[in-house]
Parts: structure tokens; C-alpha cells; sequence
DNA sequence: GACAACGTTGACACCGGTGTCAGCATATGA
DNA sequence: TCATATGCTGACACCGGTGTCAACGTTGTC
């Protein structure tokens, strides 16, 4: 790799190296004239500022790290697209780190992976985003960072949150609204904090069509498919059973799917089944899945950006950026049938 | 983040910068005394080296790049995953860069993050690992590289390779052992070369068997959802349709899966369906797919393992990995049931 | 005992940028 | 007209490591 240094340019240009460093980093005080000459050499010489020399003398890093722990490898995907967007507009890096949330050293591999990369800041998935002690150790070590989707303590940093509450409301309204009273709900893991979220979306829609919420109707799932197949089974098995499961994601949903397949129960005609991401898995799968969309791109892309705002200027405004869920309606929704 | 230094180090140790540095990176002539005193300055201190500063002195940025284009989120995540786990052990940092394959300006592209970044290596996974563009650029700009799964000039760098090949046939000899003669395959994207590779798996094991293998049961799909439909509705409208389907990759079978349940057809009883990859998809689909599993995380991490080798001592034997892949039989395939 | 060889150590320059500050020319104001 | 403000520029130190080389004390050899 040929390395053009700033050296190079400044003789070329016929000018100081900082007078260089000015143009690169468009401070106002240079003539246009000599920007001109200077940008011209740029060219020529096909010149490339060294990150780790600037990062050297500034005490950054260009790197920003992306945290996360989650299964549904769709959402992961979307998240790194999406601050990667944000990444290369600005010229910085992204470095990922898979974790798992309930490792017992989590908190020193995350220590000693931050002391060595030097990182300028980090972007908290959840359930990362709501986990005090996380939050606690980056204060202390002086890290920026920014949550995507956390449910509480909003004003402790930036954060990008969506609706996951209104999306479960709208998500059975719409349930209602084809004629359904007999809703069951699969609540998700109970260390993700959305999973009350949705609950709650679920059960405010509920009370607000007074609709008597049964308790055999609500179901403990965990994000997985294997609880999803092991809920719908006791849902179905009830002798009342449920006309409609709203699950709270879509590996649940798709549990739900295979149970219904194997007792011939016909999706949508006899039983509705909803999930929750727009997961790959929704559109694949037979009958493709009722869901919702969150934007999950956009809101990463919106994380980066407020996270590079407040590596730039420190005395930030702690910013909100709210983005709305969207509710997508495929084959495995249908009116309730009989009644 | 609190701030160590050489310096400080150094004070606290009563020796010079270089010394540290001696110990920093292991070099011989240091007395077990000062070794040990310093040692020891490191641990009171929590000294953490600074990867800008070395970099800048080395000429080394401890930042590997990830290239990919996969729309199977799995495989990129399977990759991601294997790459940072010898990453984190050498102490490097992973980028990620997901790019279009097909995409006009991805030289272009290429090179201003190469330029950008100033990468020590980069991983190439398909199809880039076998785009000659790419390879030209990167040795023209004398970036090391390694390549997981190309499928020809393996002498041309170092390698990690899979036997696409002999899986497809073991999975066609597998459908023969259950008693299918009328087996059907479906390409996949024919600007992948490992959709060949599958094929002539598949070809291998018929001939082998001395099954005339009939030009209406190989189709051209897309390693897509859409094109596993298209395909399998086509083969299914057959005179004398199929009694298996193999699939070149687990969202072609998926829409396999979903024509044969639209039309009733009972998988595996009168249709076995296989796929390939392992994708999640093949768990969570019902009836789940026998597949091909590739050990996608080890070669990753091999590739790595690779790269850093060529980083560190240039006179580099090209060295090639092999790795085998493995059959998981599931529930969409079945002894053939009539005749 | 003299000298070479060796192991250990530190002074100093250097990597490629940025920050500070001083110097100069020109514009502005009284 | 002179004093001051302003715009533009470069010299130089500095960020935190590594490479080079010289200096030092110790040991080995004859």
C-alpha cells in the first residue's frame, strides 16, 4: 500500500504540514487560494490521512463499538447495516461485539475488550441498554455511549427508542377489529424489558375493548421457537381455546405455526397467529407471519449519529429520537370464523 | 477513560520507555528482574498499551476487514462470530464490511475504504473470493488477503476451503439409500461458484448410481425464497413429478416446502425435501429440513488465523485448510413411498 | 591481565498527524 | 498617522509507542 504522508503533501503544496492538517480538517482560516493548491495535491497525490496518527494526536480512535446479544441473527444484521450507514458518512469504524448477556465475567470481558481497542464510543442493544451495571462501568471509564430501545432511565444518555407498547396495542386492535374476543398472548423473555412492553400494548387494547382478559390466555414464552411450540400447544389443548395468538416475536409465532400444522389446525380459517420483528423467518415461513416492522436500520443509523454528536461536543443535549413501529399483515391473519 | 502511559509506566518502574517495550512484546533480552518489576508496574497501574500509538510506530492498524455479500443472515453472522473469536485472541479488531457483489462501483468502493481504514488484511468470503477484479486490486495495493471457499487458484493466496462437493454427494447418495431414483435438483445462483460445485455433487452421486438423470429435474434457482417456489411449483406441475427435491441452498427448499403444503403435498411422505447451508430456517420451518451443515464459524476463524500468519512474517507459505461438511437429517426426507 | 563477546539498558529520533503560539501582512478605527 | 484588530501561515512541541545505536557491566578466552 503506497503511503502518501502529510509531509508529502505539504511539499508538494509548497506549504506546512499545518496548513495541510487545516484544509483536511476545514478549519476557516486558510485563503482560498492556497486551500485550492493544497486540495489539488490532495489529488495528485492521491493522498489519505492517517487514522492513526490523527487518532494519536486527538485521542480518538475512529472506532465505534456495536454491542449485542441477541438470537435472531435478522435483527443483528439490520443493526450493523444500519449503524454502518452512519459509520462510513462519518469515517468511522465498527467494531462488533456478540455477547452474552447473562455471562457470569460479562462485565470484565467487556472492561478489558474496551481497555484494548480504545474505542470512542459504544452502541447498547437490548437487552444491553437497560442493564444498570453496564451502564454503571462505562459512566466510570468515561465512554459514550447510546442505547437503542431502552424502556427506562431515558434521560441517563442519548437513546433511540421505538413504540413497542403502541405496536402491541395496534397489533390487537387489528385483531379486534377482524371480530376476535378470544386473543391469547405469548409474553416474551422476562429479562428483555420490551416483553412488558408488548404485554401491556396487548392488555391496554384488551381493556379498551373490555374484553375480559383470560389468565390461561397469557403464556410465559422466551423468544424461542421450542417455547413457542411448547405455549401453543397448552393454548391449544385448553377447552375453550384461543381464536387468535398474538406472540411476542416471531420465533414464538413460528412455534405456534408448527403446532397448529401438526394437529391440522388450519392458519388463518381456524386460529390467527401474529408475531413481532418481521423476522426473515415471518416471510418463509407458511402461512407468511402477521407481524410488526420496527426500523430497526433507521434507529441504528440514528444511534451512530447521535453517538458521534456527542463524542464531537461533549456538553450534549441528551437527545430522544422516537421512531414508530409498523404493523405488516400477511397470510396467517384471517376474521374469526365461527360465532 | 482513565489514561496510562509508557511514561507513567516507566516512572513507576524506575526503567526507560524502551524497556516497557521490551516487555510489551516479549522480547528476550530483558533480566527476570526488571521483567518482573515491570510486570508488576503493569498490573498496580492497569496499563493498557495504545493501539494508535503502536500502530503508528509499527505501521500496523490491528484492524482486520470482514468482506461479505450474503443475503442468508446466518452465514454472515456464523462468519462474523468465527472471525472475532481469533480476532479477540490476537488482539485484533474486526471490521465489517457487507457489500453488493454485483454492485458497478464496488472497486471504487472497495478502495476508499481500504484507503480509509488502512486495514491490515481482509477476509473475502464468496462470491468475492473468486472476483480476479478484487484480487488484482488488492495485491496491486498490497493489502494481505485471505479467501474462505473460492472454488479455483488456491496457490493464489492463503485459503480456507469446504468440500461443497463431496456434500452434495453424500446428500444425493443419502436420498438414493431411502429408495429415490426420481430426484430433482435445483441450481443456485449461477454467478456463485459453489451453485456448480452442489450440482456436480449431485451429478456425481446420480452417475455413480446409474440413474439417468433427467434434464426436466434440474431446475435454475436463485439460492432465493421466491425462486424455491417457482422451481418447486414447476416440478411439481411434472407428468411424472419428483419424489425428492434437493435444494442448493434452505431458502430454496423453504419455498419448496410452502408450494408442496399450498398443494397438499405431504412432506416427507410423498416428497422428501432437503436443503443446504443449516440456515436457522431449517429448525423453524415445519417440517424441519435435512440440510447440509458447513463448520462456517471454524473456517472463519482458520481464516483469521491465516491472515494474521501473513501479517506478521511475510514469507508466508500459501497455506490451504480444509474443512468437512456435515449431513443433518431431519424430518422433510423419507424412505420414497410407492412403487 | 588484556581484550573481545555478550547481555542488558537507555537516549534519542521517528511514525504522521494536531495544538499552541508567535510572526507577518493587511484591514480597521480613532 | 499610528495603534490595534484580523487573517493567514509556519515553527515547534507533543501524542504514545517502536527502532537504532551506543554505553555499560559482566563473563569468557587466551
Amino acid at each position: 500500500m503506497k503511503k502518501v504522508t502529510i509531509n508529502d503533501v505539504a511539499k508538494h503544496a509548497g506549504v506546512s504540514k499545518k496548513t495541510i492538517s487545516r484544509v483536511l480538517n476545514n478549519e476557516s482560516n486558510v485563503s482560498t487560494d492556497t486551500k485550492e493548491k493544497v486540495l489539488r495535491s490532495f489529488e495528485i497525490l492521491g493522498y489519505r490521512p492517517n487514522p492513526q496518527a490523527r487518532g494519536l494526536a486527538t485521542n480518538q480512535s475512529y472506532l465505534i463499538g456495536l454491542l449485542y446479544d441477541n438470537p435472531n441473527k435478522s435483527y443483528v444484521t439490520d443493526i450493523q447495516t444500519g449503524a454502518l450507514e452512519t459509520c462510513q458518512k462519518e469515517n468511522y469504524n465498527l467494531v462488533i461485539y456478540p455477547e452474552q448477556h447473562d455471562a457470569i465475567d460479562l462485565l470484565d470481558r467487556l472492561r478489558s475488550l474496551l481497555n484494548n481497542a480504545h474505542l470512542d464510543g459504544l452502541i447498547l442493544t437490548p437487552p444491553f441498554s437497560d442493564m444498570k451495571p453496564i451502564l454503571e462501568m462505562l459512566e466510570q471509564l468515561q465512554v459514550n455511549y447510546v442505547r437503542i430501545a431502552p424502556t427506562e432511565d431515558f434521560e441517563r444518555s442519548p437513546c433511540v427508542v421505538s413504540n413497542d407498547l403502541d405496536a402491541a396495542y395496534q397489533m390487537t386492535r387489528y385483531l379486534i377489529s377482524l371480530g376476535h374476543s378470544k386473543i391469547a398472548f405469548i409474553k416474551g423473555h422476562p429479562e428483555h424489558n420490551v416483553s412488558e412492553l408488548r404485554l401491556n400494548g396487548y392488555l391496554k387494547a384488551m381493556q379498551e375493548a373490555s374484553i375480559e382478559s383470560q389468565p390461561e390466555f397469557i403464556e410465559q414464552g422466551y423468544f424461542t421457537f421450542r417455547s413457542g411450540e411448547d405455549c401453543g400447544r397448552r393454548l391449544l389443548n385448553l377447552k375453550n381455546p384461543p381464536s387468535a395468538i398474538f406472540s411476542s416475536n416471531d420465533f414464538i409465532a413460528a412455534g405456534v405455526l408448527k403446532v397448529a400444522a401438526q394437529r391440522s389446525v388450519s392458519v388463518p380459517h381456524q386460529l390467527s397467529v401474529c408475531g413481532f420483528d418481521n423476522a426473515p423467518i415471518s416471510r418463509y415461513i407458511w402461512p407468511s407471519l402477521t407481524t410488526v416492522k420496527q426500523p430497526i436500520k433507521s434507529m441504528a443509523a440514528e444511534g451512530v449519529k447521535l453517538l458521534i454528536q456527542s463524542i464531537r461536543q461533549k456538553p450534549i443535549e441528551f437527545g430522544i429520537s422516537r421512531f414508530e413501529d409498523e404493523l405488516i399483515v400477511r397470510e396467517s391473519s384471517a376474521p374469526v370464523a365461527n360465532f
